[in-house]
DNA sequence: AACTATTGATAAAT
DNA sequence: TATTTATCAATAGTT
């Protein structure tokens, strides 16, 4: 560009490299900075030097136009390039399916506990009642199974207590 | 710039701000793009026109560009740049605890129908016996009610009708 | 889209 | 890092 023109390939001597780096950095901030007022459009640029060190221009807040900017890609590649979002409003569903889950549960619940009866109709009433009379028989079953269950165990430990004992005296 | 130079304010005239954007647009990016090799830097620069029209560069993938910027971002300023990560760490507790109430109104509601007692010790199925059989009285309760009050409201008609009744007679 | 006169950018030197 | 200077690059206005 001056003095011998410059091939544009990484400038092996640091200072140098620094010091160029320093100058266009800013030339470059500068052009942005005129095209936007020129022609009244949206500029933003960011440069990351190799330090991570970050430098940056935006003619108007950059985090608009980031947002534009991602806004637009959406615009274009669909909505793939936002699994976030994708995921947030997942999530949001799910919250709204599981909500109303609970809701159902809770006024079955409710009603098999004999609560919140005020506004059901008769026929209603009796299907509650049929649905609790079934419960009562199963449960009551199931604890009658149970208690013949436990019964059973006992005598059998009973039976085998006598034997061992008719075994003993055998012994003595 | 040249023939005269130019003042850095908006162009007026459409043709030459539309020539003026093409042309700068290109020489920002060349611009770019050069700092990108000579200084081995990451460089991302976008422009959005007027109309909306969005041009970009990147010396890299633009998108990690803006990833690196957004964690920069963050870094500097701290976690309540990025509201979005605890929304969706909120949504998903919330989750996590809609889930569990789930569960539990479900094992309830499932006990309360007879069901999944194969596990329950006799104090267990006594207390839903128990729970179930006042649930049963209550239901009851409220049927025997609503019937009586329907009752009542149909006696009343019946007495009015007959009135009505009364009257007619008495007319005719 | 191409040209060109002129200003602007900047590499190297200081 | 800042300034200077000698060149090349960019580009406004023209064709």
């Amino acid at each position: 560009m001056v003095r011998g023109k410059i091939e544009i390939k990484k400038i092996e001597n640091v200072t140098s490299r620094q010091v160029t780096f320093s100058k266009r950095r800013s030339g470059l901030f500068k052009k942005a900075h005129e095209l936007s007022v020129l022609c009244d459009a949206q500029v933003a640029a960011m440069i990351f030097s190799q330090k991570g060190r970050s430098y940056e221009f935006a003619s108007s807040d950059i985090q608009k136009t980031i947002k534009r900017y991602v806004e637009y890609k959406r615009e274009c590649f669909g909505a793939e390039t936002h699994p976030i979002e994708q995921y947030v409003q997942g999530l949001k569903k799910e919250t709204v399916t599981m909500v109303k889950k609970i809701e159902v549960l809770e006024v079955h619940n409710r009603k098999l506990m004999g609560q919140g009866l005020a506004f059901c109709s008769v026929k209603e009433l009796q299907d509650i009642a049929t649905q609790i009379e079934k419960s009562l028989y199963i449960v009551r079953s199931t604890k009658a199974k149970l208690y013949e269950d436990e019964l059973k165990k006992l005598e059998a430990k009973e039976r085998e207590l006598k034997d061992e004992r008719v075994r003993l005296c055998g012994k003595v």
